[in-house]
DNA sequence: GACAATCTCTAGTAAATTGATAGAGATTGG
DNA sequence: CCAATCTCTATCAATTTACTAGAGATTGTC
C-alpha cells in the first residue's frame, strides 16, 4: 500500500517539466540531474509517459522532453493510473475475490474516492504554484 | 498502489472472528473454509494477529482464536498497517528523498489523511452492522 | 553531408517481495 | 494417553521492482 519509487519519479518529472512549461524541450539529463534520477531509469519511464500522452519529445542537439498538455490538465492522479496500473485497493483480486456477502468491496470503494479526492484534484499547475510559494517564504526567511 | 493478497486476508480473518465475537475460540480451518483463505497462509496472519494483541488464542482440542478486544475497538487501519507496514505513500523513501524543496512530501500528507478518514474511522463493528443489513436486504427480497 | 547530441528500443538482471507449502513441536480437553 | 489444535522454523517458486547495457534512429550544426 505505497507508490512505487518508479511512480514518485514519473512525478518528479512531470513536476520539473511543469516547472518549465512553454520553454522548449527539456533533456532527460537535466530532469534526472535536478530531480535525483537514475538516467536510464528514467528515460523508460518518460518514454511510457509519452506513449500516455502526458509528454511530447524531440530527438536530436536540442532535443528533450515538454508536456503535451497544460500543467492545468495534467492531475497527479492521471500519471499515477498510468504508471502503477490500476489504484483499486482490493479491487484486482480477481479469483481470490471475497465471499459473495463480504463487506469490503464497499469500504475499497470508500477508499479509491478518499484517494481520488486529493490525486485527481492536484494537477501539476497546483504543485508548482505551492512551490513557488514556499520557496518564495524560505527565500523571504533568508533575507532576514 | 494496492493491499496486499495478506492485508485482505488479514482484514477477512479479523471479520470473521467480529462476526462471532462472545462465542469462545474459533477454529483456523473454519475460518479459512468460510473466507476463502490457504489455511496455512491464514495460521502464519493468525500468528501475526495475536502478537499485534488484537487476537487471543487457545490450544487444544477446543482452541481456536478470538479477539482480544471489543469489535468497535479494532479499525481497520489498525489491521492494515500492522500487516502491511506503513501505509506511507512516498514516506518512506529513505535515501532517494526527493530534492529538498519538493512539493510531494506535503502531497503524500494529504493522501494519508484523506486514506486515514476512511481506514482509521471504520471499525470491524462497523463492517459487521453493515454486513448485517445488507443479509437482511438481500433476504427481505427473497421472500418477494 | 559528416558528426555530435539526443531520444528510442530491446534485453537482461540482481534483489526484494508476495503468496504460499511442509513438517515437526507444544498444549489442551476428554 | 491421544487426538485435535495452535506454533514455530524453513523453504520456495513466481512476480515485481529498480535498475543497467548497448545498439539504433533523428535532428541540428558546422
Amino acid at each position: 500500500m505505497d507508490v512505487s519509487l518508479k511512480g514518485e519519479y514519473a512525478l518528479r518529472a512531470v513536476f520539473d517539466l511543469a516547472g518549465r512549461a512553454g520553454a522548449g524541450p527539456v533533456k532527460i539529463a537535466e530532469i534526472a540531474a535536478r530531480q535525483e534520477i537514475p538516467q536510464k531509469f528514467l528515460e523508460l519511464i518518460l518514454a511510457q509517459l509519452k506513449q500516455g500522452g502526458f509528454l511530447g519529445s524531440r530527438r536530436g542537439s536540442e532535443g528533450g522532453y515538454f508536456l503535451a498538455k497544460e500543467p492545468e490538465a495534467i492531475t497527479v492522479g492521471q500519471i499515477l493510473r498510468h504508471i502503477e496500473g490500476p489504484i483499486a485497493l482490493g479491487h484486482r483480486l480477481g479469483d481470490k475475490a471475497p465471499p459473495a456477502d463480504s463487506p469490503f468491496p464497499e469500504l475499497w470503494d470508500q477508499v479509491e474516492r478518499a484517494l481520488s479526492s486529493v490525486i485527481d484534484q492536484t494537477s501539476f499547475a497546483d504543485l508548482v504554484a505551492r512551490w513557488k510559494e514556499k520557496s518564495s517564504h524560505q527565500a523571504a526567511n533568508w533575507q532576514i
